[in-house]
DNA sequence: TATTAACCGAGACGGTACGTCCGGTCTTAGA
DNA sequence: TCTAAGACCGGACGTACCGTCTCGGTTAATA
């Protein structure tokens, strides 16, 4: 998949790269990923089919690229260091609830996961340019805050990690509730007094 | 979909309905879920199509019934209540960890799982025969601990079964890490810190 | 190819056939051969792809179906026996003639026959079911005057039918000169005085 | 199309011309007409396809310009006139035939004509570089034999040629039997039987 | 016990989209 | 400055399956 950012010398038209994606969005949104076909963005976009198939390896990666390039998804939502931890994780669980809440993003989001969960090319894609950059900002923000006391000084962030954000994809994924800042904040609470030292009393609030 | 337990009494061949579930087993084993077809099943089963169309409204609908026919998914995974809350979670989140962790099960479960993402009549099904009986269970046994005061009086039910199963899943279909006993007994650990009352002092910072 | 006179028992819709046929015809006569498509003989039709590859091995086989089917021209022109050979053979000569001098058959049929120069397989159905029966009959005129001693007694029957419709075809597909009635005389009356006796004079009229 | 003995002195490359034709050749004997391609020529050429499509304007006539450029078929088959008619039809006949005969000539003619069959531009060129030329010294040849008496005075000398070379050309391309010298000796015999003056009597009927 | 209606296997059917190939044009990099 | 390389738009290819349909040929429950 070419790179958003550094295109590949070798493209010649950015105008077909971006007519392709555009017109995927236009089609996710009005047709759904179930009946989207790689014919419909290529004469959508007013482009060859093999201009798609030279460029993206599957419909999911277009897909992929074109969620990528409408959003700001890439580079990922802040995780401030305020030094507050429970503040800094509903800062990022907060906007991250609203947009599995978005019926756009919901219905964009899921197709993209379906995916993923058959293609492991895909899903790599999806490690690199998504998930692991969320993943390692929050492992960062959760290691400063073992440093200064806030959690358990033997946490383990990887699984720290899978408290944090687990629970709310569990829900999105089975629409077991509504995602709203109030279930937001309860995860982030609940994360917080799993990852607090089990007694000793209290944890160093800021 | 046909239920399993209750045959339509229409039915005129029990032979064709299991060989189809048996086909789809091995189908799926064979060359994965992606590429599965409806008239390779057929197929495989010495079945004309029309029989499957006739019991089953898509693809996944026959996995998903492969799948609950394979195994012992349905009626689910044991949720004892010995008293001991960590030991009862543990009880149930390492078989799940397995479960998981089989390849074949995992494949299986991934397809169904995409197809759940995007089809809202299986994920009815999925829910109803599969989600919904595991999170009753395990309501039930967190509201016999809430009563006897080993999670704090206010849990939210709902809330604590997405902290039991959500980080889980999370690692299952991101491919975070492996899935051992190890793993699901600390997971337990952090549930349970989530959910116990805030015991001494201290707890969630405001 | 399916046989016309003795369709495939299996062939469930003699609609899609005869519809595939017309519709061959008649994008033949619009669009020429070389522009047609298989997709348009579909589209035209009413008939899925796939139906035409089930049905025909190639384009220029549904061409040749078609061209076929529109015409008398199996079975053959008629070749009658009148006793009186340069008569007879004007009887198939002159309607070939006009036939090749008819713009529709004239091109039709220059297409078929590109396609027989490459294509083995159709030749051979064209051998079979055109040309062949044509031969034959006239082999058969042939050694009937031969046996009257209305030509040579030693007379090759396939050099002579070489003499008699060559030169013909050989002006046809250089497109040497008009196909008149008039000429398809003079080259009854060459090919007539190529087989008859050398010499002794005359040959016996009828 | 550029005329190989008279180069367009705006051509820049003449070995990017000769890798064409040669490419072309090569690519005929391997693969077929039917399976060649212009961008196979120009791979195999090491050629731009643009340089293809400059000089050419169909694979028809990059074809026939490699047709003409390997053999010495331009310029044509020597039609001598010693004075005997029978022996010179003879000399052109017979090479004629083992032309045709040869497998590499003879597909890569049977090419040439089904493309001269339906594009009137290569059937001109055609008739330029290789039909007229033979036809002219043919009629000049018969022509000669005319005024000598040795066939008939009113002979039709486009009806000759026809009745010379059309029985050849229609055996070879409808493959109705072997192309010997034998065969090639008793067509010209049968040409003069038809062309030659009635001698005594007879001669046809009506 | 014979009839008959349904279900069954098989697979043809009208379609849609696939991923590939190639035609003919246009752009770029480099000799 | 021109060429090789090949990206580009377009469109047809032949294939794979879809979901529907039409066939005979069993069944299995009536009559």
């Amino acid at each position: 998949m070419a790179s958003r950012t550094a295109p590949d010398p070798a493209r010649r038209s950015e105008r077909a790269h971006s007519a392709v994606l555009a017109a995927t969005t236009e089609l996710v949104a009005e047709i759904g990923y179930g009946r989207l076909t790689i014919e419909a963005i290529a004469a959508r976009a007013g482009v060859g089919k093999q201009t798609i198939y030279r460029w993206w390896p599957s419909k999911g990666a277009v897909v992929f690229d074109a969620f990528l390039a409408a959003g700001e998804h890439e580079g990922g939502i802040a995780l401030p260091d305020t030094g507050d931890l429970a503040a800094d994780l509903r800062a990022v669980l907060r906007p991250t609830s609203d947009e599995l809440a978005d019926p756009d993003t919901d219905r964009t989001y899921r197709a993209i996961m379906a995916e993923i969960l058959n293609d492991p090319a895909l899903q790599a894609e999806h490690r690199t340019r998504l998930l692991d950059p969320l993943l390692a900002v929050t492992r960062d923000r959760l290691r400063s805050a073992r440093e200064a006391g806030q959690i358990a000084p033997d946490t383990d962030l990887d699984l720290a990690v899978e408290i944090v954000y687990g629970p709310l994809y569990y829900r999105w994924q089975y629409r077991l509730g509504p995602l709203t800042h109030e279930h937001a904040d309860r995860l982030v609470d609940a994360a917080l007094r799993a990852l607090n030292p089990p007694s000793a009393g209290g944890g160093s609030c800021a």
